[in-house]
DNA sequence: AGCAAAGTTGACCATCCGGTCAATTCGGGT
DNA sequence: ACCCGAATTGACCGGATGGTCAACTTTGCT
């Protein structure tokens, strides 16, 4: 009945052009990609239409079903892209040197992302809001472990009176809360601010603002801390 | 073409029982509503079927359809009533007493509703990502009405030394985004966590850690700007 | 030029979905 | 008991949708 052969990873499955990158037709395939990642993010998956997709990307349908032979396949192949993006930003807290900077540096990339990839934000947060059938596997298996490993470095640090003592992964709660809330809830805030450039006028001033209440809110300011417990945990000899 | 007569506003538009509440058919009603509401918060509105909203609330379809005209109907009474409850909560902001026990309860309070109706919380979310296309009045008429009014009493306490100099609307999308993400990015939270209840658990834990944090973050930690600056804005003369 | 593989396209199909409807049952007032 | 409007239900309809296919064009290689 099925297709018996299936192989549930590689995400270039379905591509005709096995025989490696021609280069011809990749470019079409990422077209597709970025029209399906725009449809997705504002429909979900069930929601979106192939010949939405296909009608952004100016191609008809039957191309798209052609490099991607299913809906499931192409949304698939976007939302493990999403993820990528995610997960490599992810990457670096940097672990050593002082706990401000990092978490300042942190947060600004992560809203750095929200930035420019909005629609890649609205997807994963869509996925996600519907249950993360999807990539619920890669949450519970590489996010996890991502927190549990950067969630020790907190430990260190707040037993160093480094940071306020919370529970580490609400910390990344909060962080990924309000740095994605503005690429998500674009819609919201554009309507409460009624700006016209919201990607200089938001943008702006969250990148200020908001990172310096996060720092504060997570007890990093080390002005404050000092004060609450001079030279406590210098950071350079 | 179109239905000559739309009036726009007054929910119970499509309701048979013109001649008032005649009790038998609300509870019908209310039940699928509650229904839809789970589906829609779920799928959105372009992947919700309503056969499922029907199946969920075990009736047969027609059933369904006789209560709500159109899908459409139905979605715009469930979604303005999730938004009532949303602006209802909004209302009460403590504007006299102390700061921090003000925006203390109001998070409180917020958190309190993503615990208890995440799913209107997520189907708040749903409509927003898409672009706000139902409740978009909503947002830029009362919310951000409410906003620069009580804007202006952040701007108060700010120029009163008892709150961090953040811009007022920021503060705003930072709580929200705060409090919400425990409802609506509630797979991803429970995949990292791996809690069994998720209820107790996470919310026991955010509803004290998080408050603080914020309350931390938006500088209204009393002994905090006291030791900064003591005595610049008492509360009580 | 000539050929095979890759890519393109619109017509087509089976299924699904929102919405209608007529037939039937239920419930309260007299 | 009788009646009438409200409520229930499954059958049904037309349009939309995911996916297939065969005919055709383009591209790259020799």
């Amino acid at each position: 009945m099925e297709t018996s052969q299936e192989h549930p990873l590689s995400s270039r499955k379905g591509a005709p052009s096995a025989g490696g990158a021609g280069g011809v037709g990749e470019r079409q395939r990422e077209r597709i990609i970025r029209a399906a990642t725009g449809v997705f993010s504002r429909k979900g998956y069930d929601g979106a239409r192939v010949e939405e997709i296909a009608r952004k990307a100016d191609l008809p349908k039957g191309n798209v079903l052609y490099y991607f032979k299913t809906k499931k396949d192409l949304y698939r192949v976007v939302i493990e892209q999403v993820l990528g993006l995610w997960l490599e930003a992810l990457g670096d807290i940097a672990v050593d040197g002082n706990p401000e900077e990092a978490i300042r540096q942190y947060v600004s990339r992560k809203l750095s992302l929200s930035r420019h990839y909005p629609e890649a934000s609205r997807l994963f947060a869509m996925e996600v809001i519907s249950g993360a059938p999807v990539i619920g596997a890669h949450l519970s298996g590489e996010l996890r472990a991502w927190v549990e490993e950067k969630g020790g470095v907190f430990k260190r640090w707040q037993e160093e009176g480094q940071m306020a003592k919370i529970d580490p992964a609400h910390a990344f709660f909060m962080i990924w809360a309000v740095t994605q809330t503005y690429a998500d809830f674009e819609a919201q805030i554009q309507a409460v601010t009624a700006v016209e450039d919201y990607d200089t006028e938001i943008y702006g001033g969250a990148t200020t603002e908001v990172v310096e209440a996060l720092v504060r809110g997570l007890g990093l300011k080390n002005e404050v801390s000092e004060l609450l417990a001079p030279h406590q945990g210098a950071t350079h000899p």
